[in-house]
DNA sequence: ATGGATGCAAAGCGTTTGCATACAG
DNA sequence: CTGTATGCAAACGCTTTGCATCCAT
C-alpha cells in the first residue's frame, strides 16, 4: 500500500484527505495547491506522531526516492498556512521548540511532558474542557481552544533508578 | 513610601522577601546577589503583572534615578536563576513571546489569553487542578505543575464593534 | 498568460556566549 | 584575595524576507 493510497483512503474518522481539505482552503484565499505543499502534507500526515519545524525540514529538504524535495522556506511558510487551516495546532513547547500536532481527524486531548525524557503522552479528559466551558462562561470570554501542558516526570523515568533514560534523551 | 519600603514588607502573605528568598537560593549554589540582580528582582516583583524579557531590558537597560542600569545579558542570566529558584515563571506565550508572572507569594491560577487584544486575564478555578490531579496519577506521572492557557476573545473585544481595541493593542 | 509560489541567500530577532574587567564574600 | 558576575560585542539558531525564476490555474 503507498502512502498515496494510506493518506487518500485509511485516514482515521474523515470524510475528506488532509490534502483535499488543504486544497479547499487554499481555494478560498485565491492560494494554490502546489506539489510542495502536498508532499509537506503527506509527510506530516504519514503518521500521527508529534513534530516540529526541524524534523519536517530534516526530512524533505534531503533528495528523497520520490523526488519531493522542498525548501526551508516553503516549509517554514507552508506550516503557517497549515496552521491557519486548521490541520496542525501548536500543543507544547518542549526543548525551547514549538510542538505542532494533527488537529484535523483527531479527538481534543491535552498532553504530559516529562521534564526528564522530554516525551510527550496525550490524555484525554472530558471534564477539562467542561469546566473551561463553564469558567470561560462565566467571565464573558469567548473561548475558541486551549493549551495544556501537564509538567511533571512520566511513569518511565520515575521509577528504575537506573535505566536508559534520563541523561541521553535530555539532547 | 520608598520602591524598598513596599518590597521588604509590603509583600503579600509570604514571610520573606523575593529579594531574601532569592539571596537564600544563590547561596545554595554558590553564587552572589549582586546588586545588579537584587536591582532586577525589585523591578520585577514592584508589581503583579505579567512581563517579558523585553520589558525588563526596557525599563532596566535605560539610565534609571536610582542609578541601577543593567545590561541586557544580566537580565537574560537573571531571568534564567530566577525560574530556576521559583520566583518566577513562564506562564503563556503571546505575540511569539514568553511571558512570565511571579511564581512567589500568588496563588495557584490559569489565564485566558485574547486573541484580539493580547490581554492575559488570570482566573482561578480548584476543579481543574483537581482533575490534574487525579489523571496524572491515573497514567503514572509524577505532576509538577502545568500551564493552560485558554484561547478566545475577551469580554471587552467583545461586545462593542467598533472601540478601540482590536489593531492598536495588536503591535 | 499571469499572479501566486518556490528556492536561495541574506536579513531579522531574541537569546546566548567569550572575554577582559569589576566586585561580593 | 579569589572566584563570580558584569558589560560589551560577536556569535547563534530559528524564522522571515527580497528577489529572480517557475508553475498551477
Amino acid at each position: 500500500m503507498s502512502d498515496l493510497a494510506f493518506n487518500e483512503i485509511a485516514r482515521p474518522a474523515v470524510a475528506v484527505s488532509p490534502v483535499e481539505k488543504f486544497r479547499e482552503f487554499l481555494g478560498t484565499r485565491g492560494k494554490r495547491l502546489t506539489q510542495e505543499r502536498e508532499t509537506i502534507v503527506r509527510e506530516i500526515f504519514a503518521d500521527h506522531e508529534h513534530f516540529d519545524s526541524d524534523q519536517i525540514v530534516a526530512r524533505l529538504t534531503q533528495t528523497r526516492r520520490d523526488g519531493g524535495r522542498v525548501s526551508r522556506a516553503t516549509i517554514y511558510r507552508t506550516l503557517s498556512s497549515l496552521e491557519e487551516a486548521g490541520l496542525i495546532r501548536k500543543v507544547a513547547r518542549a526543548n525551547d521548540r514549538e510542538v505542532y500536532e494533527h488537529d484535523y481527524g483527531y479527538p481534543q486531548h491535552d498532553h504530559f511532558i516529562c521534564e526528564k525524557c522530554n516525551q510527550l503522552v496525550e490524555f484525554r479528559n472530558d471534564e477539562i474542557s467542561a469546566v473551561l466551558v463553564r469558567v470561560a462562561a462565566d467571565h464573558g470570554f469567548r473561548m475558541s481552544g486551549h493549551r495544556l501542558e501537564v509538567h511533571g516526570i512520566c511513569a518511565a523515568c520515575a521509577k528504575p533508578p537506573t535505566r536508559r533514560h534520563h541523561k541521553l534523551d535530555m539532547i
